[in-house]
DNA sequence: ATGCTGACTGGGG
DNA sequence: CCCCCAGCCAGCA
């Protein structure tokens, strides 16, 4: 009976889709959902995210390749850590090969 | 209702 | 790519 939770459901949905090795930003998936201009509330989801399994959120970062959500994770370098583990080049809290690894629902779903 | 904060983005320089 | 500014939306004191 919430919207919202719609809202939530799709997040959570294009985020499990974000292929092992590929990363994407908050707006991309926003706008995916049709709320471009609501990017922070996708992080806001991927915050309730940790109340279910089998969301890599890790692999949501900002449009800058930042792990701004790093600070959310268990540990302090946990998220950068997960992300390096499949292969991304992390530095300073920064992807360093986006171009390589940004993964666009548009480009990849809608074909 | 008001003000602040936040896992954000786009545009201009 | 980085910095600054303004817009957006939801939650909280």
């Amino acid at each position: 009976m919430n919207n919202s939770e719609n809202f939530f459901s799709k997040v959570y949905t294009v985020a499990k889709l974000i292929p092992h090795g590929r990363v994407t930003s908050y707006g991309a998936i926003a706008k995916y959902l049709g709320v471009a201009k609501s990017a922070r509330m996708v992080g806001w989801a991927m915050n309730a995210s940790h109340n279910i399994d089998e969301i890599p959120a890790h692999r949501v970062v900002n449009r800058n390749g930042l792990l701004t959500g790093k600070h959310h994770f268990d540990g302090t370098n946990l998220m950068q850590q997960l992300l390096e583990s499949e292969g991304i080049i992390i530095k300073e809290n920064k992807i360093q090969n986006l171009n390589a690894v940004f993964w666009d629902p548009f480009k990849e779903l809608n074909t």
